[in-house]
DNA sequence: CTGAAAGCGCTTACAG
DNA sequence: CTGAAAGCGCTTACAG
C-alpha cells in the first residue's frame, strides 16, 4: 500500500498524488485534489517517510543524547526538547549514555545510519569532540546545552555566578562556616559550581577549609555521605551549599539522622529547583536552573540551524536564587544544636 | 558518499559490500572481505539506514509512548525500555501525549510514517482502541505496560493486592482510621489501588469513610492539598495510603505544616519507591513498583514480538512492601497529637 | 494543470 | 566465491 495504490484509486499519477498530500504550492485542480485526498483517507494511507528522506536528504528526526534520564534533571530538559520538536513535526530519538564512551559510541553510530537532522547533546563528562565533527562531518547539526569546549551553538546558565548567589545569601545570613558538597568533577558544570562557591569566599573574607567540601556525584546517596562527612565532626558547618537538589535532600537527611535540625542547626541549599524541592520539610531553598527552558531552547536553535535560519551562537540563561525554609542564621554560638538547647 | 563508492575503492560490487558489512554468512574470500573492510573504514561509511529500511521493511526503530517524563515514574520505564532497546540495537523514539488524544493521535501518525516496528505504551488515561489497531494494521508490534482493556500483550503490577498489602500493614499496626488519596480515577492503575483499600478496609471489619477519601492526581500538589482536607479535622485519620509516592510527599509535607509528625500522629505510606522515597525524613514506607523491570520486560516482549518468538501474553510482575519510618502505630488515644502530648 | 521517468542507497534472488 | 540488476516508495525536474 503505497503511493501507486493511491494514484491508481484517484485516477491520477504519483507526482499529482504526492502534490496534494504534501501540500505543495504547485498548481492542482481543486476536483483533482479532492480525488486524491479522498482515496488517500479510504486507504488509510500513511506516506512511507523512510523512502521519502531517502530522497530528500532529510528525515525530521533528531537525537537527543543525555546521561541518563532517571536524574530528576533530564526530564525538565528532555520535556523542552520534545515539545518543541513536536511542534515542528520533529521527532526525538532518546539516548542515554551514563557517561559511557561506548554506549556514546553505539549512538552516535545509530543516530548517523538514521540520518538524522540533528542532535541536541546535553551533559559532559564524555568527550565529545569526535562525535560533534562526526555529525557535523555529516550534515547533523549539533546544539550543546551546557558547556563544553566545542566550536557548537550552545544554551548555558551561568553556574559560576549561580553558585556564588547561594553562597552570598548564607553569608549574607551570617554563616562564616559554609560546606560545599560537589558534583561529579570531571564535569564543568559542577567544576564551574566549585569555583563558585570558592570566589564567594574569597570575596567574604573567608578562608576555604577542604574539611568541609566533600565529593559528591549529584545522587542522594552522595549528598547523605557527604554531609555525614561535612557535618558529623567539631567545627562543623553551619551551611552547606548542595551542587544539586538531589545531594541536597542526601544531606538534609544526614542532618536530620544525626540529630541536627534544618535550618536552625544547619542550613542547606540547593541546586536545579526540582519539584521535590518545594515538597520536602523543611522546603528547600535552591538555585533554580531553567532545565525545561533549556531545552526548549536548545531545539529551537537546533531547527533554525536545519532550517538554514539566523540564530545566536549561545544562549545564556539566568539561574535564580529561590528562598524557602532551609536556610537561616546560623546557630548562636558554635557547635551547640538546638538540641543541646533543647535539652538544657 | 554510499555503498558504491565503497565497492569502488573496494574493486568490488555493491553486493559484496553488503554482504561483507552485513556479516552475512554468504561466503566472502577473507582478502575480499579485508579490503571492503578496509575502504569502509578508510571513506568512514556509515550505511544509509533509511534505504536499507526501505527494502527490508524493518527499522529497528519502536516508539515508546508516555504521559509525561516528567512525572517520576516514567523516567524509571523508559530506562527500562531503552536499556534493552539499545541491547539489541533497537533505537527508541520517544512520546510524550500528555493524555491528550491530539497529541497522541499525531504521534501515532509520526510513527506510523517513520515504519517503527513496534510501540511500547505506557500509562492509560487515553482510548489507545484505535491506535493499538491502527498500528497493528501496519505491521507495528504493541505491548503495552499496565492494565489496559485491550486485547495485546502486556506489563503488568497486581495494584490492587499491592494496596490490600499496604492497608492492611496499618491495620496490623492498630490503625483503624485509614485515608486514602487517590490517583486520576479516570486510570485504571488508580481504580485498582482505590479498590485495594476498599477491600482492605472491608476485610478487616472497617467501615468506609468517604471523609477521609481525597482525589489526587499523582502530583505533589494534589497530595498536599489532599493531605491537609484528610487532615485538618476531627476525627482525622492516623493513617493514610497515597496512590503515589509523589501524593505521599506532598501529603506528609501537609502534615508538617499542620504541626502533625510522621509517623507519631500520622502514618503515611506511598507507592512505587522512586528514588526519593527513602531520603526524605522520615523515610517514606512505600509499594515498590518495579517500573524499571517493566520497561525491560516490556522492550524483551516486544522484540520477541518483531522476531517472531514465542512470548508470554502477560506478564505480572510483584510489588512489594518497604517499610521504613513514615508509619508506625497510631497515637495512643484519638485526636490527641504528639504536640499535645508534649505541650502537656 | 498533469504525467512519465529518473534516482535516492541499499539488499538479494538469480546467474555465472 | 562474485556481480548485474531489479526494486523498496517516494519527489521533482522536465516535457507536454
Amino acid at each position: 500500500m503505497g503511493i501507486v495504490d493511491v494514484a491508481r484509486v484517484a485516477g491520477v499519477s504519483t507526482a499529482t498524488v504526492s502534490r496534494v498530500l504534501n501540500e505543495s504550492d504547485y498548481p492542482v485542480r481543486p476536483d483533482t485534489r479532492e480525488k486524491v485526498v479522498e482515496a488517500a483517507k479510504r486507504l488509510g494511507f500513511h506516506p512511507n517517510g523512510l523512502a521519502r528522506g531517502l530522497l530528500l536528504k532529510r528525515t525530521e528526526t533528531v537525537g537527543l543524547i543525555i546521561p541518563d534520564i532517571t536524574n530528576p534533571y533530564y526530564p525538565q530538559i528532555s520535556r523542552g526538547v520534545e515539545d518543541v520538536a513536536a511542534k515542528h513535526s520533529y521527532t526525538v530519538v532518546f539516548c542515554n549514555t551514563d557517561r559511557d564512551a561506548l554506549k556514546s559510541e553505539r549512538y552516535v553510530e545509530a543516530l548517523l545510519r538514521r540520518r538524522v537532522d540533528g542532535v541536541v547533546i546535553a551533559g559532559g563528562g564524555t568527550d565529545f569532540e569526535q562525535a560533534t565533527n562526526l555529525f557535523s562531518d555529516h550534515n547533523a547539526e549539533v546544539v550543546l546545552i551546557g558547556r563544553h569546549r566545542l566550536p557548537f551553538p550552545s544554551v548555558q546558565v551561568d553556574n559560576f555566578r549561580a553558585a556564588r548567589k547561594a553562597v552570598s545569601h548564607l553569608v549574607g545570613l551570617g554563616h562564616s562556616r559554609i560546606g560545599f558538597i560537589t558534583g561529579p568533577l570531571n564535569l564543568t558544570s559542577a567544576r564551574d559550581r566549585l569555583r563558585g562557591y570558592k570566589a564567594a569566599l574569597k570575596s567574604a573574607g573567608i578562608a576555604p577549609d577542604n574539611e568541609i567540601v566533600a565529593e559528591g556525584d549529584y545522587t542522594e546517596k552522595s549528598g547523605y555521605t557527604g554531609g555525614l562527612r561535612v557535618l558529623d565532626r567539631r567545627g562543623r558547618a553551619t551551611g552547606i551549599l548542595a551542587a544539586n537538589d538531589r545531594i541536597a535532600i542526601g544531606a538534609m537527611a544526614a542532618a536530620a539522622d544525626i540529630g541536627l535540625n534544618v535550618p536552625a542547626d544547619i542550613s542547606v541549599i540547593g541546586f536545579d529547583d526540582i519539584t521535590m524541592a518545594s515538597f520536602v520539610r523543611p522546603a528547600l531553598t535552591t538555585v533554580a536552573i531553567p532545565a525545561y527552558e533549556m531545552g526548549e531552547a536548545a531545539m529551537a536553535m537546533l531547527i533554525k540551524l536545519i532550517q538554514q535560519e539566523a540564530h545566536p551562537r549561545v544562549i545564556k540563561l539566568p539561574a535564580e536564587l529561590v528562598v524557602r525554609e532551609s536556610s537561616g542564621p546560623p546557630p548562636a554560638s558554635k557547635g551547640e544544636t538546638s538540641k543541646s538547647r533543647r535539652l538544657r
